[in-house]
DNA sequence: CATGAATGAGGCTTCATTCAT
DNA sequence: TATGAATGAAGCCTCATTCAT
C-alpha cells in the first residue's frame, strides 16, 4: 500500500512515476526490474520512493492493483445474462480487453508481463494467491453453465475451470509465440500489444471456441436423435 | 558441453556435483540460482566448477541435456502406431513420465520447475527455441491425425496444436494450483513431483483427454450417417 | 563521464577519491589496478566508486581527461608564431611542461605512467586512437614548417611527424632508463616526477634539438649564397 | 631456465611446445598470456608445463633467449668494417632482420610484441635490464663513429645512442601505426610480420636514414666551401 | 517532504600454481 | 615423467535499502 506521501502528491507527478515504474515492469519481471534505472530515469532520488512505498514488493502491488482496477471497469459492465451462450459472452470479454489494451496501453503492457512472471520467488507466494483467484473465478463461470444444463456435467468443474483460464492465457501465448504481436517490440515504438492486430486476435479467440465449444458444451445427443431417427426406432 | 575434466571425474564424485546443482536450479530459476551456495554445500572450490564447465549456462545446459536424455529413453519406445487413438498414445505418455518421475525424482524436480522458467533473459533465447520446438512437435502430431481423419479438419493445426502443448502443461499446472502437488515441499521432503499421487496425476489426464476428444476430434455424427443407416436398417 | 553523484560530491573528498586513483593508475596500467584495493585505503564502499562513475573505464578517461585538461591549461598559451622557430617553441613545451609538473605531481605520474600503457587489450582501441591523434598533431606541426620553408621538403611529413612525435617520448625515457629520473620512487616519496631534475631534462630536451636541427631543418648552405654574398662583399 | 626434463624431451614435441608458447606471447603481453589456453591447445597436462619450467616467467625467459639467440646469429655476422659509413651497416642490419622475420616467423613475431611489452609489472625489472644492454649497445657504436671523426662530438653519446635505438623501434612502429604492417592479423593468417612488406620497410629505413644522417652525421660545413668559394675569395 | 550518497553482500569468472597419483 | 583435478584469492560489477541532511 503507497504511503499517503504518494497519494498527496501532485497528479501530474503521481502518474509520471506510476507510468514510469509500469514501463520498467511491462519489460523486465519483477526481480529483474531495476528501481535504479526508473530513479534515473524519472530524475527523482532515490530515497523518495522510499517515501512513497514500503519497498519495491509495495511499489508492484500497487501497480497490479491500479492496472486491474482499469482493466476491471472495462469488464465489469459485461453479464453473462447478456448474452445467448458462454462463448458469445467470453468473445466479448476479448473484445473490450482489446479497448482497453487500446485505451491504456502501459497498463495493458504491464499486466501482459504479468502473465509470464510467475516465478520471481520474491513474489511467488502473491501470485500463487492471484492466480488461485482468478481460477476460481473460471470454476465459478463453469459451475454456472453446468447447473444451466450448457457445459457438460461429466467433467470436474476444477477441472474445466482450469483449461478454461489455460485457453484464455493461450491465446495470447499463441500470438506471441507465432510472431503475430511482439510486446517487446511493440512497447519500444509506443504501441499497444494489440495495436493494429485486432483481428487476428479476434479470429484466433473464435478458432479456440470452436475448439472449447466441443470440449464444453453438452453433448448434443438429444438433437442427434432428429438426425438419424431411422436407426434408432428400428 | 562440460569439459573432459568433468567427464573424466570418479562417478561417485560426479553424480554428486550433479545431483547439488540439479537441486539448485529445481528450486530457483536459472538467474536465481547460485553456484556459490551449491559450491559451499559441496565443499569444493569455486574455481572447480570453471574446470568443469565454460560457465553457468554450459553447465545449465548440460544438465538440461541430461534429464532430457533420461527422460527420452522412458518416452521413445511408445510408438503412436501402437495406439489405437492419439488419446490413448498421450495417455501413456503421461503414464511413463511418472515411472521417470519415481525413478528420477531430482531430474522430474529440475524438468518440472523448467517449464516455469521461461523469463530469466540471460537464457530467453535458448528457451524461447525449445519451446518452439516443443510445441511444433504438436503441430506435427495433429497435423498427422488431421491427415488420418482422426482430427477436425475446420481448425488451423498451428492452433490446435498449440492448445494441445498447452493441454500438457496445464495438467501438472492444475495439479500445482489445486494443491495436489507441491514441488516445493516434496523436494524439500525427497519426494518425487508425483510420488503417491499417480493416481490422481492419471485420473487428471483423464479428465482432460475426455475434453480434448471433443475439442479435437472429427465429429463422427454426419458421417455415420452416410456410412452405415442403410445398412443398420437393412 | 562520471554520473552526477560524483560531481556533486564535497569537493573535499571528490579530491580524495580522485587522488588515489590517479596514484593507482599513476603505478599499475590500467589492467593491473585494483579497484578493490583503492577502495580499501579510501575505506570507502566498493559500490560507491559505481555511485560515481559507470565502470572501470569510465573512471579511466575520467582521469586521462582531468589530468589532459590540466596539463592543457599550461600549454594552450604557447603560440608557434612568438617564436622564431620551432625549436625554440618546442623548448618552451617542455619547460611548461616542468612546470606542470612541478604544480601537479601526482597529474604529471599519471600522464607519464600512460605512455607506458599502450597494452591493456581492455583499452588498446581507446589508446590506438588518442596515440594517431597526437601522431597527426606532430604531422602537421611538420607540415607547417615545411610549408614556411624551415623543414626539408625531402623527406615524407608522415616519417618526420612520427619521429618528432618519438623524439618527445624518448626524451622522457632516456632520462628514465638512465636512472636521471625514477618516477616510481619518486611518487612513492609523494615527488613529483622531474623535482629537482628540471635543469637535467632541459639540458637533455636542448641535446635532442641539436640533433633535431640536424634531421629537419632545410639545409641553408644553399639559400645563404643566393641573399647575401654578393650584399656582403660590396 | 628449463628444467633438465625440458631439454631431454624428443625434439620435435619440444618444438611443438616452445612454438605454441610463442604464438601466445606473440599474441598477449606477458601478464595476459595464458597458460591455462596454450596448455589446451597442445593436449598436454597443466602440470607438465612445471615439470619443464620453474614458472611462468621461466619459461618466459627461455623463449626471449632462444628468440634472441637465432636472430642474433643473423645478425652477428654483419661487420661495421665492412662498411662505408654507419647508415650502410645500420641498412643491412634491417635487411638481414626481414631474412630473419621471413625465415621464423613465429621468433619475429614473439620479439615484435616484445617490444610493446615493456610494462607488465612482474617483468619489468628484466625488461628494464634488457633495454639497459640494448641501449648500451648503440651507445657504444655512436661512441666508435664518435671517435672515426664521423658522428658529431658536440652532443653526449648516451643521447645519440638512444635516439638512436629509438630510430630503429620507431621504423617498426611508425609502420605499425600507419597500416603498413599489420602483426595481430598477419599472425593469424600465419604469415610473417615484414611478409611482402620489405620494400616499405627498407624504403621507411632510408628515410630515417636521411633524417638521422642530418642529425648525427659530423657537419660537412668543409664541403660547403667548396659550394661558395665566391664570397670566401673576395 | 525530498535528497542522494553510502552501504555491503552477493554474483560470476579467471588464473597460476600445487600435489597426489 | 606425466597427469589433471583442486585450489582460492582476486577481479569487476549490481542492487535494494538506509539515513543524515
Amino acid at each position: 500500500m503507497p504511503k499517503p506521501t504518494f497519494l498527496n502528491l501532485e497528479e501530474r507527478k503521481r502518474k509520471r512515476i506510476t507510468y514510469a515504474f509500469l514501463r520498467e515492469f511491462a519489460v523486465r519481471s519483477y526481480d529483474e526490474a531495476s528501481l535504479t534505472v526508473v530513479v534515473k530515469q524519472l530524475g527523482i532520488a532515490k530515497g523518495s520512493v522510499y517515501q512513497y512505498f514500503d519497498d519495491k514488493l509495495d511499489l508492484f502491488l500497487y501497480l497490479i492493483g491500479e492496472c486491474a482496477r482499469v482493466k476491471q471497469d472495462y469488464i465489469a459492465s459485461i453479464k453473462r445474462e447478456d448474452y445467448p451462450d458462454y462463448w458469445s459472452y467470453f468473445r466479448e470479454l476479448f473484445k473490450r480487453g482489446c479497448q482497453f489494451d487500446a485505451e491504456n496501453p502501459l497498463q495493458s503492457h504491464f499486466l501482459h508481463n504479468l502473465t509470464q512472471n510467475l516465478n520471481s520467488p520474491s513474489i511467488k507466494n502473491i501470485f500463487d494467491e492471484m492466480m488461485s483467484q482468478t481460477v476460481a473465478a473460471f470454476e465459478q463461470m463453469v459451475e454456472q453453465e453446468v447447473q444451466a444444463g450448457l457445459f457438460r456435467p461429466d467433467v470436474p468443474v476444477k477441472t474445466m475451470g482450469f483449461l478454461l483460464y489455460k485457453i484464455g492465457v493461450s491465446i495470447q501465448e499463441q500470438l506471441e509465440v507465432t510472431g503475430a504481436i511482439n510486446p517487446a517490440e511493440s512497447i519500444e515504438n509506443n504501441q499497444s500489444v494489440y495495436q493494429g492486430k485486432k483481428e487476428i486476435l479476434l479470429q484466433t479467440v473464435d478458432e479456440y471456441i470452436r475448439l472449447a465449444r466441443g470440449a464444453f458444451d453438452r453433448n448434443e445427443a438429444p438433437s442427434a436423435f432428429g438426425i438419424s431417427p431411422v436407426g434408432e426406432t428400428s
